[in-house]
DNA sequence: CCCTGATTCGC
DNA sequence: GCGAATCAGG
């Protein structure tokens, strides 16, 4: 396989879009890893974090090595000196976690004088905040206590009428404003430009003319996405 | 072991 | 210019 401008042009924006080097070459096709890497660098694309450089600066404390990657999945949960046994299945899907804070009656007592046998001092939390069971055991220590009522989250006042997730459909803009994870991310929400997803005025940055490569100019490196020419 | 990116160096 | 080999950290 070669170069052409295309797969640089992939190669370019994957790399922006932060995907790892192996990443790219599968989505290329008929490159390795290594020569993806080589490319970028002489291509003089902006270096990762590396996992064998170390940081220098000290003045930049964040080098944040954690890579983002699409759809992470849930951390797993702390394990410590014994193996999880098989999760109970629990009778009612509960909806949301309960986020009301739980004292732990254990868990947490770092007291070292406490070495009865059949007491052990570590305890395994899952991820929806539960206790799980030691080996011997043969109850769960909190008895899960299924809600009686459920009650709809209200949206916080100063989100009330922004567009989020959960307002979109086919009629609306879904032009993203500001960034996922941020407080206040949401959708343009006005009515679209009809067959498109976006209003007229997303559609103008959306869908824009295509020039001949020859006149294209490099756009500057955004901070989302990188500029998918095709 | 797996993964990662950086670097080297023969082609 | 290219990329396999190698290095070295997570």
């Amino acid at each position: 396989m070669s170069w052409t401008d295309e797969r640089i042009d992939k190669l370019k924006s994957l790399w922006g879009q932060g995907h790892t080097a192996s990443q790219i070459a599968d989505e290329l096709g008929g490159v390795s890893r290594n020569a993806v890497i080589g490319k970028a660098h002489r291509l003089g694309l902006e270096s990762r974090p590396s996992p064998v450089k170390g940081n220098e600066d000290a003045g930049t404390p964040a080098p944040a090595p954690a890579a983002p990657r699409e759809a992470a999945p849930a951390p797993a949960p702390k394990i410590e000196k014994v193996e999880a046994p098989k999760p109970r299945p629990v009778a009612a899907a509960e909806p949301r976690p309960a986020p009301a804070p739980r004292p732990e009656p254990v868990a947490a007592a770092p007291a070292p004088a406490e070495p009865k046998p059949d007491q052990p001092v570590y305890r395994s939390i899952g991820p929806g905040g539960f206790q799980r069971q030691q080996p011997g055991e043969q109850q769960s220590p909190i008895p899960p206590a299924p809600p009686r009522r459920l009650v709809p989250a209200k949206p916080a006042a100063e989100f009330a009428d922004k567009t989020s997730l959960l307002d979109l459909n086919d009629r609306i803009c879904k032009w993203p404003l500001g960034h996922p994870g941020e407080p206040d991310f949401h959708f343009c929400g006005d009515p679209v430009n009809p067959g498109f997803p976006y209003c007229v005025q997303h559609c103008g940055q959306a869908y824009q003319a295509q020039m001949p490569r020859r006149d294209r100019r490099p756009p500057p490196p955004l901070p989302y996405g990188g500029p998918r020419v095709r």
